[in-house]
DNA sequence: TCTGGGGTCCTAGGACCC
DNA sequence: TCTGGGGTCCTAGGACCC
């Protein structure tokens, strides 16, 4: 087996193939061979399909009261959205690939970049790519495929074209130019990470329609029509790489919650459980993260899509006297806010809360000018998190109350199969 | 009836100062 | 009274990602 030198950079993509869709396939070993698609939040768009329903031409985020027909006609199987086990199979399959690398940036639910520069890899780097794929079908049963390139943005190009073409068989190893040409230029320039649709028009309209034509312009032409954003895309393509590997997550800067609700709200008091729940989550992941909030804002707003009434939309923020994570007094502080922008009348289809200018718990403590959070509001906070681990929504604010008709649509919803021991498959 | 949610980064433009 | 330019900081909004 010939050995490769990796003395440049070299970085893989590892992405799950229709994520979600696979996920719920892994349980129901019976839909094998049926076509099956996932809700999004609300059973509203479809987020996921699996190979079989891309073929019936389901398009993605298609909503899913508009293709109900066609997907009754081909008895194509429907999920709700369920992140626990989707986060649950996600973990394992980041814990799996932490052991075949050294290096590992978990970019999203579904994929994440390994590095393996300078490793002198006994193996080819599509043998490596390959042996990626067996492990994680074999210990997961999820399929993925592998992208390798001297640049994370080359290593997401070929990730795309180890889906798209079959005879790669999940693996494409681009670090030779000479084979990267025949692959850009039939990648339509839309498909290049950080290429959306509005880019793409404007680059159309310079008559740059493909991969390779971005990777041929000037990145200093580029860098002064557009972005530098861009004209490191196009360094990257020419296998310059720009960005590097993050392995470690920083903390977020901003945690927001928002929901649509699953039927209109009218009432304010309703409105209130609801913003009153979303501060409880988001206050929740803050303290996850070990951070505290000064900034809050909370946002209603009626429906777009509504013909008959005029869009209603409105959003308040506010300053903290002093940092906080306590549900209680950021659930206050949320209270005043509606407080400012309710309206009665408006049919509310959505609302949210932002928690911004996020800082460290550890630093504050030794700030003289902002008092940290008391100890015993922040032994309480660990108490609530503790239990609401172990039995979701165990302990809440009272004022959030049970069951409104305001809370989500989870029509298709599948058991927590990994995650409650309760709703564990049965092998019959 | 029914159209997701949660992030990041960059730029443009205004306010303000020297 | 008239004139100028450069710098910083902040915010809102746009574009992108999954």
């Amino acid at each position: 087996m010939p050995v490769t030198l990796t003395t440049k950079r070299c970085f893989a993509l590892v992405d799950c193939n229709n994520f979600y869709a696979s996920c719920e396939r892994l349980f129901r070993p019976d839909l094998k061979q049926k076509p099956l698609v996932v809700l999004s939040n609300n059973d509203g768009c479809i987020i996921a399909r699996c190979a079989l329903a891309k073929q019936l031409s389901i398009p993605m985020g298609a909503p899913f009261h508009q293709m109900k027909a066609l997907l009754k006609q081909h008895q194509v199987a429907v999920f709700s959205s369920n992140y626990a086990l989707y986060g649950d199979l996600s973990n394992r399959v980041m814990q799996t690939l932490e052991q075949l690398a050294p290096k590992v940036e978990i970019y999203s639910i579904d994929e994440a970049f390994l590095e393996l520069s300078g490793l002198d890899f006994c193996q080819n780097l599509t043998d490596f790519g390959q042996q990626v794929r067996s492990t994680i079908y074999q210990q997961l049963g999820l399929p993925v495929c592998v992208g390798i390139a001297p640049s994370k943005t080359l290593a997401k190009l070929a990730n795309y074209a180890a889906k798209k073409y079959p005879q790669f068989e999940g693996v494409l190893d681009l670090t030779e130019p000479h084979k990267r040409l025949h692959i850009l230029a039939r990648t339509p320039v839309q498909e290049v990470w950080g290429v959306g649709r509005k880019l793409a028009e404007r680059l159309q309209a310079m008559n740059i329609d493909t991969a390779l034509q971005l990777a041929r312009a000037c990145p200093q032409q580029i860098r002064k029509k557009f972005s530098v954003v861009l004209a490191r895309t196009v360094n990257e393509l020419n296998g310059i790489a720009c960005l590097t590997l993050d392995e470690v997550q920083e903390p977020k800067q901003q945690i927001i919650s928002s929901r649509s609700f699953g039927q209109r709200v009218k009432a304010k008091a309703e409105m209130q459980q609801a913003i009153t729940l979303y501060i409880s989550r988001a206050a929740e992941k803050l303290r996850a993260q070990h951070s505290l909030a000064r900034q809050l804002s909370v946002f209603i707003r009626s429906s777009r899509f509504e013909q008959k009434s005029r869009f209603f939309g409105d959003q308040a923020s506010l300053e903290l006297e002093s940092p906080s994570n306590d549900s209680r007094v950021l659930q206050q502080a949320a209270m005043q806010l509606l407080d400012r922008i309710w309206r009665d009348g408006p049919a509310y289809a959505k609302a949210g809360v932002v928690l911004s200018d996020l800082c460290a718990v550890q630093g504050l403590q030794n700030s003289l000018f902002t008092p940290p959070p008391s100890e015993r509001s922040q032994r309480l906070m660990a108490t609530i998190d503790q239990l609401n681990q172990k039995h979701r929504g165990s302990v809440f604010i009272a004022r959030q109350g049970r069951d409104g008709n305001w809370q989500m649509q989870q029509q298709f919803l599948s058991p927590a199969y990994t995650t409650r021991w309760d709703q564990l498959p049965e092998v019959c």
